[in-house]
DNA sequence: GCCCAAGTGGCACAACGTGCCAATAAGTCT
DNA sequence: AGACTTATTGGCACGTTGTGCCACTTGGGC
């Protein structure tokens, strides 16, 4: 029952990953779109973990071996966006001004690339919705949270304040947050005003001006 | 089953609550204060409900009516900080500056008045290393987030962008439990250099000024 | 072929959390 | 005070969750 702990941020990958983990990989990822689609129809509350392995193919024994929990079968979705965006800053131009290096890398992983992207913010809506996910979806957050923690470490000089890398991982963080819970809560498309990465981009610069509202 | 949902705020509380609303709070707190012993004795794991239960007094079904969870049952402990800093700035001046505000109630709530306060602050230190209450933890803060929010919208303009409140107090509430998690983690006492308030403060101050980390 | 490691399924089981109903306590009215 | 209503409690049954254990299969390397 002891959540999920993602794996530990090993540095950049060295070799690919074997065949058996890819193929593990790709099992995990069907199993989260079958629990999407079943969370979403019916809600989480009424969607017993069996059903998820049934439709999924797998024992129930083996389902509790790919998600420790329940509500974590569709971790790897909401996941996903979180580590799109902190790989891309990690990769992002060291010249560049954090802000800016955020700012774009958050804005281009809200931005659905393809139609499968932009199907995934759709159940990121719904699945959003289901207060029962309130737990795992923070859960991704703190997970994102570190492995910004992490990469904006390797970014600065040694000596920098830990606590103020770790405040602006967790800042940045809750911008994208916030961002998201406001778009999953209105009705507004996935794109255009009102759309992720247009609130999350309003977000970040509220945050770089330093909270405009906080002098009022 | 269906987690902890903080009730709606509803403005100042209008007459006394009732007799049996109090006795019923009462019994509340004397179940957070039993669980928090037994958690931080032997974790949260290891404790079953039941045990909760007849330490405070109660059937295990009655547990349940004053908890929907098991991990809740110290969230009355957990929470109180939050809703005296909330409280606090709900008080205060209108005529100081948001950021002023913030602050000043943000390291009144996070330093120990009594002795009761030091002896939660060390409870809360031990409880939040158990990662079986990262979910109540979060769940806290949501809530102090939600209640800030409300606050900060009052004191508000009419007409103010509602994404610059919500991202408000979402940084300020991400402040603050950036602090105590510092704290919790490392072995600074609870006043002093290290301290919550001390952490608190210098988070706060380095969102009024806008990440200077973000300039790098 | 054999061997070893990793993954899988089945079964039993403690714990969780809820619905339901009877018993009790608290508050109200005459 | 007694009768009546309402809230709170406890007990019980039940479906679900998540885990420990062991036997079985799969696949890759020798």
């Amino acid at each position: 029952m002891s959540q999920w702990h993602p794996p530990a941020y090993a540095g950049p990958v060295t070799g690919r990953p074997t065949l058996n983990q890819r193929r593990r990989d790709a099992t995990r990822l069907e199993i989260a779109h079958t629990a999407a689609a079943l969370f979403a129809e019916r809600g989480v509350e009424a969607t017993t973990a069996e059903e998820i392995a049934l439709a999924s193919g797998i024992s129930l024994r083996t389902f509790y071996r790919y998600f420790s929990v329940k509500e974590d079968a569709v971790a790897p979705l909401l996941a996903a966006g979180g580590r799109r965006w902190v790989d891309q800053f990690a990769a992002s131009a060291t010249d560049l001004p954090v802000r800016e290096a955020l700012r774009r890398s958050a804005v281009a992983s809200l931005t659905p690339a393809d139609d499968s992207a932009a199907e995934a913010m759709q159940w990121t809506r719904s699945l959003l919705r289901d207060p029962r996910l309130d737990g795992t979806w923070q859960r991704v957050h703190a997970d994102s949270e570190e492995r910004l923690r992490v990469v904006l470490a390797e970014r600065c000089p040694n000596g920098t304040d830990p606590l103020e890398i770790r405040l602006a991982a967790a800042a940045a963080t809750t911008a994208i947050r916030v961002a998201l819970e406001e778009w999953a809560g209105s009705d507004a498309p996935a794109t255009g005003p009102g759309s992720p990465q247009d609130l999350g981009a309003r977000c970040m610069d509220e945050l770089t001006a330093g909270l405009r509202l906080w002098a009022a």
